[in-house]
DNA sequence: TTAAATGTATTACAGGTGTAATCAATGGTG
DNA sequence: CACCATTGATTACACCTGTAATACATTTAA
């Protein structure tokens, strides 16, 4: 399984959006956001390739950077391995925890009843 | 705000079951779900005390462990940081993953729509 | 054609983490 | 009383992470 750090996450989630981009893309895209040094952005995108997270096809000599893992697939496997840890593997304990602090929205519940009336329906 | 690590976590979370334990306890309590060596354990034991996670009581010359912060606002606070971080804040989506691979059982949807009717109690 | 600029690759460096081993103090045993 | 066993404290060490700086290669401008 790649590790993806912190850090790294911000540059992938610029290249989840869009992609391919240039490293320059990717700084001008986190500049707004992060207030990191260009040659720091760099950085992450070389560990990032290093973990195979990253692909990339030359342009000249400037690279052109795309995810090599979907962001799904990573936003899955990183829930999963939270909600085990911390709560045994049970996901409704954790939006108990989001609704006792009143962080859940009108919009959250209508997804959340759309997604149990599928469950149902699914399971008779 | 503590940061405590996967290792430390595993430590944490015997003494939110039971408390407060000597190393020894603790040392048990791990060995069949983690193979550490004895002096892993006390340095994890160290280290959460050194971050003001855990603190003690002298039993003699051995130490009684005791959290200093609660599983629930562990929990809240890491949650809503993986949220935050994986999906721009909002939990449905997280939930919709879980939908998505079947990890959903029959207690969590009772659970969830629970959680529903007391916010749509709350929100009239 | 040579120097400047630009893009990637390599190196840096402190702090955290996993995983212990060694040190030092002290209480119990012969 | 002398020594050993046990307990916490200190040290170890490699790898990851955040955050760059420096080196190297190559394109382009003078």
């Amino acid at each position: 399984m790649i590790e993806i750090s912190n850090a790294e996450l911000k540059v992938m989630q610029v290249l989840w959006q869009r992609q391919p981009l240039s490293a320059n893309d990717v700084v001008a895209a986190l500049a707004d956001n992060k207030d990191w040094h260009e040659k720091t952005v760099k950085t992450l995108l070389n560990r990032l390739v290093s973990k195979g997270a990253l692909g990339f096809d030359k342009d000249g000599r400037a690279y052109l950077y795309y995810p090599l893992i979907a962001e799904q697939d990573y936003q899955l496997q990183q829930s999963r391995s939270f909600v085990e840890r911390l709560f045994a593997g049970r996901v409704a304990p954790l939006v108990a925890g989001f609704a006792s602090q009143n962080k859940l929205n009108a919009d959250d519940v209508e997804q959340l009843k759309q997604l149990i009336a599928e469950w149902e329906q699914k399971h008779d």
